[in-house]
DNA sequence: TTGAAAATACCGCATACGGGCGATTGACCA
DNA sequence: TGGTCAATCGCCCGTATGCGGTATTTTCAA
């Protein structure tokens, strides 16, 4: 078999069972090398590093360092290695966390074995192999809420504040004056709970009210 | 054919043939339902709102109100509709803007056929199709870009800056002066080109540097 | 080894900011 | 018709901020 159409992968997995099933599908379908797999990521790390496969299989519910700090100090060393998180959790701080850590895929571990192995691909083709759902709530990230707390005018006041606009100039802009704009600030720090312009900046961000 | 089993789509193309090709390809495939198609928004919109169907085809660039443009506002009245941004164009903008706006898919007119009726299954389901390569730039788009023109300490004090904390505490925190946290935050400023945290916050977090 | 960049520290000054408190108008709703 | 709320305008006050400087030490690459 040529080697480089041989897709090479590593597993880091904690649960026995899974790991010894991952391997076996990987190291016995064409096409596919295992180079190694691991139960945890302190071990991993190095031979990860040394090894510099095309992919990792990574869970996230790891003992001691978790998938996800895994893969921020990897990131850095690896950089021909595309990471597809293989877990159980489906929350968005699991999914978000992951992505911001630098996976490219996400999968969940009761997909069937072909899927996996098509995820490996799509990945090692420069794609994000994930379900749909998880696919949808990526992309409904983008969106803005909407269902803010805050009035129209508040709402207008908060996107010129996050422009690094001064009070004056927020005025003019709407046509009132200064005082009327640091009421509508007051009250959008009571409203968001903070108390500084840089903390309404980033929840604006965060919370996706602008 | 039990109408709950057919996926209702209309479709908003201004090129003549694409638009009677969809329209073709929609009509005569069974479990879909094109409704109707349009050349341009303007003459979308009230129908889309009328007939509210499960699943827009909308071209991006259309002549007066883009698509993106389209979405922004019929979103808040089409609550279950899906849009599918169906484009030639897959530049950073156009995607990101067609997400924030509310498309839940995104794939390009050269998409063959049946990939075409996959992503309107796909996004019925509550998924959301897109070709690989922009999976991937979405996962991506969750990274921190980290070659960042600041030096490491004054990322630690731009994290803090974010988060609200001032001179003071900044300095508490890593055992400096508050002095020198000025020093630092002058220096951010000067190399993000902003003048005041509120820019620096929303610089900081729209270039990723945190 | 020499020079640039980074990190550290300090001063003065004008202005912006945030907290607290009060007040009027108009809309809308019960 | 009374009450609530958004939107508007106002004042006082203390402090944080941003901008202008200057200067020393450390670190690291040329």
């Amino acid at each position: 078999m040529d080697d480089q159409n041989v897709i090479s992968v590593i597993i880091v997995e904690d649960d026995n069972e899974i790991r010894q099933l991952m391997t076996f599908l990987i190291e016995k379908t064409n096409g596919f090398n295992c180079l190694a797999s691991f139960s945890d990521c302190e071990n991993a790390l190095q031979p990860i590093i040394d090894l510099q496969p095309d992919v990792v299989l990574m869970d996230i519910e790891l003992p001691g360092i978790s998938g996800i700090q895994g893969i921020l100090g990897l990131k850095e060393k690896v950089k021909n290695t595309d990471f597809i998180m293989l877990t159980i959790r489906d929350d968005d701080d699991s999914i978000f966390n992951s992505l911001k850590a630098g996976a490219s895929g996400y999968i969940l571990k009761d997909t069937a074995p072909a899927k996996i192995l098509e995820a490996i691909v799509e990945v090692n083709q420069g794609g994000s192999p994930m379900t749909g759902s998880i696919a949808r709530r990526i992309t409904e990230s983008f969106q803005p809420l909407g269902n803010s707390i805050l009035s129209e005018r508040e709402n207008e006041v908060l996107t010129d504040l996050c422009k690094g606009m001064n009070y004056r100039e927020i005025g003019e802009k709407h046509f009132i004056s200064g005082h009327t704009v640091r009421t509508h600030i007051k009250t959008i720090y009571s409203k968001l709970h903070v108390h500084s312009r840089a903390e309404a900046v980033r929840k604006a961000i965060d919370q996706r009210l602008i």
